[in-house]
DNA sequence: GTCTATACTCTGATAGAC
DNA sequence: GTCTATCAGAGTATAGAC
């Protein structure tokens, strides 16, 4: 447990938890109101800690959302990563769906900062996305297309079904407060839309 | 055309115009940033005026927002209210969705001031989606049902229907970026999104 | 109607006591 | 490690000359 040398870098348990509630009051503020929206104040007020405590966790405002995106670019991906080439194709895609709500439902917050930062155009991710995330949906892309090649998928274009399944399962996170507006009292959304596209996906894509 | 009484209100031409340059610099502004992440400046800056003379010609900055929102509105709801229940059903959704992807297409700012202000949960239009919003969809989703019901379109949740080709659509708009770092050069997002939306809704609602 | 100058508040970040 | 005090710059808005 010791730990002798002098310049060492682990942290310490209450290092550990107090960048956490950091990054979880930051989450808050952050994918409510974009980067240039929030403020050092609104994060410290809502973490509990004061202003200078947070700047003696993080260097600046910029390095609290780089952590934040870091983090979050790769619990987005991981649904689509799992789409298994040797499965069945129609429950693969159904399966992602599926994945792709339950995100969207446990972790809307998330959702929203990832919807503010392209919104905003990126600047701070554009290499993500044109790296990583293009190769990763170029690769499953061609899963769809030979799977449609052989008849077991409907013919339709792989981009833009993908597109339609980010779009179709976001939408509940992004626009939630318009989604219960417009539904008003006695719904459960995410339930609603978990049948809902389990229908519209599986109309599509049978052959 | 004259003008005799002394406290009138009508505008002149030079105060239309620059009032037009303001809102149009500013939805450039606030369709980027938010609310809270634009700055006057920067409003000042694309519209070529002083940040003084604009607040000659609006009170503040909350009063130029309200203005686009209200505006926004009404062209954002004017697709949906056009769907006519005395048309062929399929038809009629089809060319809904087709309308509401042009205006993704041809008022991307618009689309995307409205994704932000729904994303910081919508507090100054709130009133809107609740009111509104909630009549003209509720109305149009009862026209849906009796459709569905006399077997002329296939039976789904008409609110979630409604929901997709909004998701479907502003998708094209919000998330422009990150479509066209995925596709790579050499695409056309809106001319190859208008065929697959044209495809997707037609297999899921012909009965 | 438009500009310069400026008042006043907020915001990100730092210094230094404890 | 955490706090109070504080700075420099940016932000909204106003006053007043032209």
């Amino acid at each position: 447990m010791a730990e002798p040398t002098p310049a060492a870098r682990p942290l310490t348990r209450i290092q550990q938890k107090n960048r956490e509630t950091i990054l979880n009051a930051a989450l808050d503020v952050f994918s409510q109101h974009g980067f240039r929206g929030a403020t050092l104040d609104q994060i410290a007020e809502v973490s509990g800690l004061s202003k200078p405590n947070l700047l003696y966790y993080f260097p600046s405002k910029e390095e609290i959302h780089a952590q934040l995106l870091a983090t979050l670019m790769d619990t987005w991906l991981a649904p689509l990563r799992a789409l298994d080439p040797g499965g069945d194709p129609v429950a693969e895609v159904l399966a992602y769906v599926h994945r792709k709500l339950e995100l969207s439902r446990d972790y809307p917050r998330e959702s929203r900062l990832f919807a503010n930062e392209v919104l905003q155009g990126a600047p701070r991710i554009m290499a993500g996305l044109a790296g990583d995330l293009k190769r990763l949906v170029d690769d499953k892309s061609e899963v769809l297309r030979r799977w449609m090649e052989e008849g077991r998928l409907a013919e339709l274009p792989p981009h833009h079904l993908i597109f339609s399944i980010w779009a179709l399962t976001q939408h509940y996170a992004d626009f939630d407060v318009q989604v219960r507006a417009v539904l008003g009292p006695g719904h459960d959304p995410y339930a609603e839309a978990d049948r809902f596209l389990d229908t519209l996906f599986r109309r599509l894509l049978v052959p």
